[in-house]
DNA sequence: CACAATACCTGCTAGC
DNA sequence: TGCTAGCAGGTATTGT
């Protein structure tokens, strides 16, 4: 389900409620989303420790706790965390002092909880580019990054290596912004484009975040990312600026969608 | 090393 | 109605 707007929603929502208070319980109810880990672990580690705050990683979502480890979330496809009633789909249920729970659904079971050393927690992000809303995300390495890459456009940026966050739906439309072929190997792509693409990527996440923060802050989850999508899901549908059809094909065994008459 | 294929899981929906 | 195929906002691991 989620990319960066939508963690970034839930991390900023959760420290807000949860930062300061200390965790009484650990209630793992699907050992399998804590591997390679065992359920007694995760519990040893985070039992009675304090929640110093609750930040983002690309989209990963990392609990520091007192004591030094760090409870670390990624909700892949179908993961989500909330404060509330537990039910079918959790899989993990932090009980927290004030009788409050912090909840981790997850249908399919593909996300994971870790509570990682900061030694694993640095091992587990190694590999992660910039953020794309920070300073660290420059131009000039991206650009650069992007000359020697031979990997489809979609694709570098889906790989997490060059910028941290993006998923098969701002990916798509990141790349329709910048009128860029999701087909074609970055290297290829002309430096202008590129450059294009870096002001694209910082430009919609800047405002997916703002416009998905207040969605989620009325509980609309569903409509979240709705507004960005100007190919995402859009398979035969008109393009906005063209008018030609958008097309669906597969990279990696993920939906991409794009306009072949924009995007080059 | 780079990159592609596959594994990990379950639920929903469109179309017979 | 009931079944099936196809698809899902992701990434770690395995194979070439």
């Amino acid at each position: 389900m989620p990319e960066l707007p939508e963690v970034e929603a839930i991390v900023s929502g959760l420290h807000r409620a949860i930062k300061g208070r200390t965790i009484r319980e650990v209630e793992v109810l699907r050992p399998a989303v804590v591997k390679p880990q065992t359920a007694a672990l995760v519990a040893s580690r985070a039992t009675k420790r304090r929640i110093e705050g609750v930040r983002r990683r690309g989209k990963n979502i990392l609990i520091p706790l007192s004591g030094g480890y760090t409870i670390r979330i990624h909700l892949r496809l179908s993961g989500e965390l909330h404060i509330g009633d537990s039910g079918p789909s959790s899989r993990v249920i932090l009980h927290l002092n004030g009788s409050k729970q912090l909840v981790f659904d997850e249908p399919r079971a593909l996300g994971t909880v870790h509570v990682l050393s900061e030694e694993e927690l640095a091992k587990a992000l190694r590999g992660l580019g910039p953020e794309p809303l920070s300073r660290e995300f420059k131009l000039e390495p991206f650009v650069e990054a992007a000359r020697k890459s031979k990997l489809p456009a979609k694709l570098f940026l889906m790989s997490q290596k060059y910028v941290a966050g993006l998923g098969n739906i701002y990916a798509a439309e990141v790349l329709f912004r910048a009128g860029i072929d999701p087909r074609k190997p970055m290297g290829k792509v002309r430096a202008d484009k590129v450059e294009a693409l870096h002001a694209a990527i910082r430009e919609m996440l800047r405002a997916a975040v703002k416009s998905v923060k207040i969605a989620y802050n009325r509980r609309k989850y569903k409509e979240a990312a709705g507004f960005v999508r100007a190919v995402y899901g859009r398979e035969g549908e008109p393009c906005l600026r063209c008018g030609g059809r958008i097309r669906r094909i597969e990279q990696a065994g993920r939906s991409t969608y794009f306009c072949a008459r924009c995007q080059r």
